[in-house]
DNA sequence: TGGCTCATGTAATCTGTTACATGATTCT
DNA sequence: AGAATCATGTAACAGATTACATGAGCCA
């Protein structure tokens, strides 16, 4: 308990790769970590001056351009419970979809409703799927390293259940129009 | 706000479909339902609670062989309610995996730290691919209707993204035991 | 000068989990 | 008799979001 705070491992793992703010931090979680996780200002700096006092990572201000910045940096222990994390076999994982729940429930109404959240999702998906896609092809120019074929796995993960989404939204549009002709 | 709480549509689409006492309710969210939705009794209680008093709902106290039970019916205005929640065009759709995030932040531990996550996360998959193969073979078997194909449909969503993940575990495990021959 | 991005944080609130507490009935 | 299941709830806490608050530098 009080550690399993999912944000302080994404922290870690930004930070084992380079010195960041806070703001600097959230930027990089909306970038292609966004796909699997959230996080808000307001859980990064409470996250941040936790695991500073415990010691995981350590304060740097600097001013750049006249303009004040606290960087922090991981340390040795931070890096230990980074791994600690990496290697130990506990894993949540969990999908939330709101669709689907609507699909599950939709029956109580005209299957046209279902149809369009199912639209509505499709062209969701669709959207992301190009930025996934944007992120493979800048991939294809990186250099090639452990780093690099982690992110790429990860990429490619998204890519390929965005795709299995489309092939099921196609089916189940057909299904329901089908439906409907025979009268509702 | 303070109305968004899935759990609340969740108890009003299985109300929709028949009465049920806060257990019950329970017992179905761990069935299908737990694949893209979590709920314990310290969040249903509470909702009952609440949507009785909102009049979304109705209290009904029964005994059946001896043993009391307080089952809940759904009212007019908590169908309105419900069907207002499927034609919004809101829904939330998140995916959080810490399979993903680990091996996104694998890039500072040996390969096969990511890829033994990879085979559990595969292990999981596998076993909960067969839950949803059993769950599509009992449809079979069901009349047909509306609520029929809305459940049908989340279950084949459910069966061909985890075929799609399978197919990524495999590639994935190639690539990183490829990588981990050509020396780390 | 006004708006945008950079930059850091706090406070209220929400939503939910976990653990606890209780007790009856049914099965073995 | 003891275990499992049926049944209902509460309390403490965790984890996170949203909105608010503030302010500096940069660009048009």
């Amino acid at each position: 308990m009080a550690n399993d705070r999912k944000i302080d491992y994404v922290i870690l793992g930004l930070l084992s790769h380079e010195d960041l703010s806070g703001y600097e931090i959230k930027a990089r979680i909306d970038g292609a970590i966004r796909f699997f996780f959230k996080g808000s200002f307001g859980s990064i700096f409470p996250a941040l001056n936790d695991m500073e006092e415990k010691g995981l990572i350590a304060k740097k201000e600097t001013t750049s351009k006249g303009r004040k910045k606290t960087t922090y940096k991981i340390t040795d222990a931070g890096l230990e419970k980074l791994k600690a994390w990496l290697e130990s076999e506990q894993a949540l994982n969990e999908l939330k979809y709101e669709t689907l729940l609507k699909l599950f429930f939709g029956g109580c109404e005209p299957l046209n409703v279902s149809l369009k959240n199912i639209e509505a999702f499709e062209a969701k998906i669709k959207s992301d799927l190009l930025i996934l896609k944007g992120y493979r092809d800048a991939l294809k120019e990186a250099p090639e390293s452990n780093d690099h074929l982690c992110f790429s796995l990860t990429v490619s993960f998204g890519i390929e259940t965005y795709e299995a989404y489309l092939r099921w939204c196609k089916k189940a549009k057909k299904m329901l129009s089908m439906r409907k002709e025979n009268g509702d």
